[in-house]
DNA sequence: CGTCTGACGCACC
DNA sequence: GGGTGCGCCAGAC
């Protein structure tokens, strides 16, 4: 922990739903970002099925701001749900071709390091 | 406890 | 560019 304003939350979900809740409108973080963010650099595939429990859900938090390394949204067999992602990020001005955006353009680069124990060295 | 499941990532080919 | 395989780990059971 190198931030005494965190909040001390104890599982793993909710540093990701807190993490998630900071990537501002109109950029994006990779699965990979959160997890190592959240604490747990390799736990990526984690933070999919946390994302995936606010299916259905009311919720403040854009999860639709989290998609994976390739830049591309993860979609399983649910294409409405895919597509309502990339409705969302297109309205919030993320330039999307079919399925992806571009990292470069719109990855976002956090201005602290939350609970990561490695910090990207080179930021 | 052990075992299984993924909105993942990466190294390969 | 695409496809496969494998490691990963939190949570559910």
């Amino acid at each position: 922990m190198n931030d005494d304003a965190l909040p001390d939350l104890e599982s793993f979900r909710d540093r990701v739903y807190y993490v998630t809740r900071c990537i501002p409108e109109g950029m994006v973080a990779t699965y990979g970002d959160i997890a190592l963010l959240a604490g747990s650099p390799r736990a990526a595939r984690a933070v999919g099925q946390a994302l995936n429990r606010l299916l259905g859900q009311q919720t403040d938090i854009p999860w639709h701001r989290v998609i994976n390394a390739q830049g591309r949204i993860s979609i399983r067999d649910d294409m409405s749900r895919a597509r309502r992602q990339r409705r969302r990020l297109r309205e919030e001005g993320v330039q999307m071709t079919e399925w992806s955006c571009d990292l470069a353009d719109t990855r976002w680069s956090p201005d602290r390091l939350f609970w990561s124990e490695t910090p990207p060295d080179a930021m």
